[in-house]
DNA sequence: AAACCACTTTCTTTCGAAAATCCTTTCTGT
DNA sequence: ACAGAAAGGATTTTCGAAAGAAAGTGGTTT
């Protein structure tokens, strides 16, 4: 880094572009960043996040920094302990069954209502959403041997739009950030998942799951959608958490 | 102050005591002390909080002044603007409402999952907050003219310590935490209330409401403890809801 | 060998000042 | 008079360093 100060440049990489009416501050650009890092996994759970170490990543100082590391902690993908400082959050299956059924819950209500004040253009956007979602599924399948990164991360993006779509007029904030924060915590514990491969879906159908929920929204079947989307998260969560297990088992 | 720096000397007045294994930090006591603030309604809703302000105000510098706004900000108590710094958030009917039906649905899913898992330190904890509640309401009742800051502050800690108990075996830090937060939220908008005693309860008995939500809870009751619990908030909310509207129109 | 203490090192937290940005007022040209 | 530019002041954000606490080290004693 020159000497020079910068405030407002944005970063080559940044995946999220802001709105044109927010400039990043650098405390900003450091919280995407490191949300972003953590949930890839570029930093393995529990590990110590020291200041000095992420300086040099990121180039950043300490107060933006420490401001996106406090940010990040109150979302639960860092911990803290007081004069300590603070580290990426350990995983266990406790953690992720208490975020997975408080994901159940809260987007089970949000999709409740969102079936309720449904306009044409909620339909429109979840029929959307799964269709390049769909799409996605089916180019990465067809992808011989490993898929890239950018091939996955792109599935993931997909599959993160067509969840938003389902709750997208529920036409509350709060359940709306919550949803969206308890799909980074979860998304976490899927990742590992994802790359191996290794534990893939066994005789489970997603896409084949993905189309139920968004019918039986469609049709403004309240109870069968949110049963299914109920099941669909229960079935993922049930799955990695034989993972773990399997993992911890094998002396990892 | 003086020049010298203290990290963890505790100060006078801090309501809540820390774990003792926990050392504060001045960004932590500088979050508490913002925190007890705003609720109490010290800083307007809507007012900027100035850092040079806060700085005299409580004697901390700039880095846990704006740790601790950081933190309040995701709570939804202050609201910030990038380059804009930091305000106290805002007054709101369509806010209160969200934060309100959020609580309900938090609280009432803590609630079944408390009477699904509660023993008898379970039962034991509802009755003497209930009793501690009751106490301290018929005093403050029985008080003649205004009642002081102080009865009040300690009912308003008996009633906290009384939804609490109800939930406490929910097995569940994200409820929880929730549940607190969503408390801390609407706090701030039933306080008014509760120190004009211009709009008092009208046709409501309060504590009655308080019994029957113990009993259902304890004779496990799900169905019923969670009704009259959500329509226990749901009356206090348009109550408010009501005043706020007076209060606008009438050129406030 | 385990427990204890003083010392050193490492790291977090806090401070005060500098830089960047926003907001208001004043000035300029039409 | 009025839109737009420019200056000036106020405020936030960031930096680098210093202070304070925790962890580590090595030697001494029990």
């Amino acid at each position: 880094m020159s000497g020079k100060r910068n405030v407002a440049q944005p970063m080559a990489g940044d995946t999220q572009p802001r709105a044109a009416d927010e400039p990043a501050t650098l405390a900003e650009t450091a919280y995407r960043r490191l949300h972003r890092d953590i949930i890839a996994g570029v930093f393995a759970p529990g590990q110590p996040l020291r200041l000095e170490l992420l300086k040099q990543r990121y180039g950043f100082s300490f107060s933006p920094l420490r401001e996106a590391l406090n940010r990040l902690q109150s979302e639960r993908l860092v911990v803290a302990a007081a004069l300590r400082g603070f580290s990426v959050a350990p995983f266990s299956s406790e953690e992720m069954r208490d975020a997975t059924e408080t994901r159940i819950l809260v987007e089970c209500e949000a999709l409740r209502r969102s079936i309720d004040n449904g306009d044409d253009d909620w339909e429109a956007g979840i029929v959307a959403a799964f269709h390049a979602l769909d799409l996605q599924a089916r180019r990465v399948k067809a992808i011989l041997g490993e898929p890239g990164d950018d091939d996955l991360s792109a599935l993931e993006v997909r599959h993160q739009d067509f969840h938003r779509a389902l709750i997208a007029r529920c036409r509350s904030r709060r359940l709306l950030d919550l949803a969206e924060q308890l799909y980074a915590e979860t998304q976490r514990y899927r990742l590992p998942m994802l790359t191996g491969r290794a534990f893939a879906d066994e005789a489970r159908d997603v896409p084949l799951e993905h189309r139920q929920i968004m019918d039986a929204a469609l049709a403004r079947r309240s109870e069968e959608a949110t049963a299914l989307l109920a099941a669909h998260y229960r079935r993922t969560s049930a799955l990695i958490d034989r993972n773990m297990a399997a993992q911890t088992a094998a002396g990892d």
